[in-house]
DNA sequence: GAGTGGTCTAGACCACGCG
DNA sequence: GCGTGGTCTAGACCACTCG
């Protein structure tokens, strides 16, 4: 984590702040023109740092006030956003299991064609993983990712984790997804890798993943069982 | 829809360019500098614009290239962030009937005092509205207001929109929103109010909406027939 | 090397909340 | 009236891409 940026420095120094406590909750950090001289910095600078604080739930700045601190405590958790499953129960800290139960290189499928705008000839890595937490198989990955942008995969890396092959070995820039969360019966291959206990429908999230130059490199299918779906999201109103 | 400002102007005008097609997908924007002679405004302007455009989803900004158009059309629709159901349906375009099945202005139940942080001195207005679409109740909303904030509100005001009523008449400003999305099972009220064909779970989006001096004052549940729920999102990794 | 976006600065004026 | 955050400016230097 290089951290050349002043504005990224002092975001991270004030959400710790938050997260921790030294700044209360409902009280008012201290001005834009104060911070600006304790950080030595111009007032844009420090305006950067507090409107990532703002975006991300820490902080809500009013007019002619200040800006007051959020409780991020209740927040109990960013699932938001582009998070991998590895980060997660890291985060979570619950016991967790990855199995590899299907993994190889091949043609497309017509829908994964359509999923990655591919053509026939293209090839596709297919991953299919369940994660088992607390004893229980709650979770099937479906990743496919187009060999022009990841040309070599291992089991082993799928085993620990893609993402951060992909950015830490090939230097790969992720950039964003677009994400779609539905409800669907569950097919046969759920009932094979998951413990289902007689829930006939499933979660499933549906992500399209970019690379920095805007090329779609990866199609994931997260099936999740019902009961144990969650999903939180903090949402400004507007712009 | 006072725009008094540049950046928001300069925002709008490119993303209607990009939706109606204007600007070609894949293709550059003019470069900053270009743009801030093209608006007569200063290159910083030009960013804050180009900064929202790229967390909205429209472009990509791409260090020592430019700012590429993104596929707009694939995204199918901000289902995410924070939009009324009035909002939404007016989106989609569908027939769609709102019923006033409750109304009425109480003491919060234990688990709505807990919701809402109140007292059991503070008064709640409960409303809980079915929303019919394409002939089918699909959708249970149950609203819980804090009478502190809304110290007056009707039925008619519940059929019609009552984010409207807050924003427009009560001139409140909503903030923010805490959203969390999960699956339980059906209870007698959704079986009363909802056309819930056989399906034993419902999915629930529950909101906690914050105004903007941070006070919360409404607290949602949204419960959507397993079928017709859909949840899309557009997320950026890191920051 | 020329052009691009990313960061930063030191100022300015405004709208708003509060006493 | 004073302090707050919101917008805007005109410049600067850097890191990056590409021919």
């Amino acid at each position: 984590m290089k951290t050349n940026n002043k504005y990224l420095a002092i975001y991270q120094e004030l959400a710790d702040g938050i997260k921790q406590g030294f700044l209360r909750v409902n009280e008012t950090l201290p001005s834009e023109n104060e911070l600006s001289g304790q950080y030595a910095t111009s007032r844009e600078t420090i305006r950067k740092a507090l409107n990532l604080l703002a975006q991300n739930g820490y902080i809500q700045k009013v007019k002619g006030k200040g800006s007051i601190v959020l409780d991020v405590t209740k927040m109990s958790f960013p699932v938001s956003g582009l998070v991998s499953f590895k980060e997660l129960s890291q985060n979570l800290g619950r016991s967790s299991l990855t199995t590899v139960e299907r993994f190889g290189l091949g043609k497309p499928s017509p829908f994964i064609m359509q999923q990655l705008n591919l053509s026939a000839r293209d090839e596709v890595w297919e991953v299919v993983r369940s994660r088992k937490i607390e004893g229980e198989n709650i979770i099937l990955d479906k990743d496919y990712l187009n060999r022009k942008h990841i040309p070599f995969l291992t089991k082993e890396i799928c085993e620990d984790s893609i993402y951060r092959y992909i950015e830490e070995d090939l230097k790969l820039k992720i950039s964003f997804a677009k994400k779609e969360i539905v409800v669907e019966e569950c097919t046969d291959e759920d009932h094979q890798y998951l413990d289902l206990n007689s829930f006939q429908h499933i979660v499933v999230v549906r992500n399209h993943v970019y690379l920095e130059d805007t090329s779609l490199f990866q199609y994931t299918e997260s099936r999740h069982r019902l009961d144990k779906f969650r999903f939180v999201d903090f949402a400004r109103r507007g712009h």
